[in-house]
DNA sequence: AATAAGTGTGAAAATTTAGTGAAAAAAAGT
DNA sequence: ACTTTTTTTCACTAAATTTTCACACTTATT
């Protein structure tokens, strides 16, 4: 889940983020609409968090823009009695308004409510036949038991099963696991799957290779 | 049901006070922080109101404290537009936001509404197998025998055991244990862990070492 | 069939990480 | 002021993980 948080006041910015990460919410910040929309563009935000009082381009013009492009929910700030009026003709359907002060505790109550309607609420397990695996314990089960991973071959499992059926070329690979700074060899990778096919024991097969690109975790689908 | 009203103002206090008071409440005064640290470790208190602006210990060094030490819920009390910063402090948990002037029937009506739902929301005591941690009583007990644990291996524990399950990383150990301020070293915390596990004797195993991200208290379902 | 390119794999080497005891530093008691 | 306790740092070790690499093997191409 990453929040987009948008306020010209770095203080503010800083708040949200501090209680975001304890959620463990992935936060992005602007300090204004120009640069928030740059962001919308070009990243995968879920949320928007908005102070609707700022310079540059304000917030009420950033929110036009915003449902112009495209339907990512917002929490709009504002600091009490303010153009509350204004915000009346927009639809909310999928917003949420608080104003300031507002305790952490209800702004992230409010940004787990809309993620939640919004069907965008991280599940907290994955499930394929016998493969479970549970994200907040860091753990993975074949068939009822745990088996036990190294931490790469973990994040290898996560980034495969969160891109099912899709073909992830080694370089891929690399800079989303291992992180862009990383420079070692590109066969690397090839030892990894190798241990976590193994690890798979009986859905080792899920792993395809696919020649000249990387691999690709193919899961048939059952309706 | 005693409730700690913690600010400089005696006015306020006063004004608190004889509203609780029609409600049947005990109060019981603090005009800084540091008396009122002193009263909760010796007194039993079910609700604290706390003025976050205050002289010697502030209310936010003060609310950083309580929650170290124990779970009682606070309700805060802070003058309209005051830093946003100040907001730091928060346990997401069990605590209210207020902000003056308030009406004193609205503080009612979250003393009402934070009372019911921790009633039912906080036990007071964990148990698993012969684990036994009393929360009040700050004490820990295996096998119905007191082990003697130290503040820290106290709150590492108590940490552990609201998250089951869940692997933790030592940075969310040090936000959430030591603060987000502090900048000592990550592996400050495998000591703790270290001591820990010894006093834990039979069920040091409880805690696990998850590599490469922190440690996990995990507990088999015992249905 | 020969060749070239890409992949699987085992094992060794390099690196990282966690457990630990002991010392230093800080805090609390007396 | 002194002792005791708690907390933190640190260095060393053992162990686990990660990476490299050579060689066997497979697939595609000519």
């Amino acid at each position: 889940m990453r929040l987009l948080i948008v306020d010209d006041e770095k203080l503010i910015r800083d708040v949200i983020k501090t209680y975001a990460e304890t959620e463990n919410y992935e936060t992005v910040e602007a300090e204004n609409g120009l640069e928030a929309l740059d962001i919308i563009q070009n990243e995968k935000i879920d949320l928007i968090i908005l102070d609707i009082m700022m310079p540059k381009m304000d917030g009420m013009t950033f929110l036009e823009e915003v449902k112009k492009i495209n339907n990512i929910p917002v929490i709009i700030l504002s600091a009490r009695n303010e153009e509350y009026d204004k915000l009346r003709g927009f639809d909310l359907g999928t917003d949420d308004y608080l104003t300031k002060p507002f305790s952490p505790k209800e702004l992230l109550a409010r940004i787990k409510a809309i993620l939640k309607r919004s069907g965008k609420m991280t599940p907290d397990t994955y499930e394929y036949q016998g493969l479970k695996i549970d994200y907040p314990g860091h753990a993975v089960y074949i068939d009822g038991k745990e088996i036990k991973l190294t931490l790469k071959e973990y994040e290898l499992l996560c980034y495969f099963v969160t891109n099912e059926n899709i073909a992830l070329s080694r370089n891929q690979l690399l800079n989303k696991i291992w992180g862009y700074d990383f420079f070692g060899d590109d066969r690397t990778i090839d030892t990894h799957v190798k241990m976590l096919r193994n690890n798979l024991g009986p859905y080792r097969d899920l792993i395809t290779t696919v020649r000249g690109v990387g691999y690709k975790f193919v899961v048939k689908d059952e309706d």
